[in-house]
DNA sequence: ATATATTGTTAGGCAAGTCTAACAATATCC
DNA sequence: GGATATTGTTAGACTTGCCTAACAATATAT
């Protein structure tokens, strides 16, 4: 079973994963700029996670993802995924702090709260009420700090329902 | 302006806060106990937040917020309600499940998602849709993984709505 | 094909935060 | 009030992950 990695060590499998899909060759340069670190912390986090199996990298050569590794950053990028669409599309949160967030986020969150967050973003996408579905809804609390005029509305109408 | 602490920084100030908000005298076994650190890390804390003005602590004595570490730590435990409670009532997390994120993510997370959280569980708790309103809805769908009935009726009822 | 620029590595230092072991102060208990 | 238990501190080691400086390999360019 996977070695839990800390949240550094996930970072670098991310970023060598999401190079790796843009097609470009992954190399210590890109990683570095990436990551916004030098060049030698990729190099040291390299041979740490070559000797767990997750990256092949011959020294001076081109980096890859062992399979093991792979699955790794996959795990990582479904959870930073999940997040980041929660907070754009639920939270209606600017791209780019949500990707901040994201980041941050993606590294400590349980496996039950990512499940939830996911499902509640399903949700809301698909529960319709039509002109006044969640995020309509949500959005114009956002706006104007009360609830829009259909909420306050159905009061009355759902009063004759028990409980 | 109070200085950026780190995770590790903040959780002292917390438990700090928290233990005198429970009455009791702050000791550094208490804490050492809450944060499931020995003792000397703690007065390795103590020190460092003492010197940055935060903790008042003479040695053997009693352990106490300065104003401004009353601030930091506030902070700090108003990010971790907010978060509790969005996992609690938003997400229908378990409470333990939900302290623990609350406790990790509250290092993290960026002052507009947080915003943002807040609000959803003000408009989740707000928005009366009387027995079909979203905790409720979202409940079902979180157990039977479709959506409940009153959401699908919904669609052809607001068929006639514009856009 | 040789000089130059770029990229990568090694070596070693530093900061944060933890730990253990040893010692010091305080509290407790006859 | 002196022995013992508890609590707190100091000293020093260790880990993680970053950095700079110096050096080595590779790529580029004339």
């Amino acid at each position: 079973m996977a070695k839990e990695q800390t949240a550094s060590m996930e970072d670098y499998l991310e970023a060598i994963a999401n190079l790796r899909e843009e097609g470009k060759v992954v190399r210590v340069k890109q990683i570095s700029q990436v990551l916004n670190v030098k060049m030698p912390s990729v190099t040291s986090a390299l041979k740490k996670l070559s000797e767990e199996g997750l990256v092949r990298h011959e020294p001076y050569g081109y980096i890859e993802l062992t399979l093991q590794g792979d699955k790794a950053a996959n795990d990582v990028i479904g959870r930073h995924k999940a997040l980041s669409c929660f907070f754009s599309q639920a939270l209606d949160i600017d791209p780019l702090t949500a990707e901040e967030d994201a980041c941050k986020i993606e590294h400590v969150i349980s496996p039950l709260s990512l499940e939830r967050l996911t499902k509640l973003v399903e949700f809301i996408q698909a529960c319709p009420l039509g002109e006044a579905n969640f995020p309509k809804r949500y959005k114009y609390y956002l706006e104007h700090g009360e609830l829009p005029e259909e909420c306050l509305l159905t009061i009355s109408k759902t009063k004759q329902s028990s409980e």
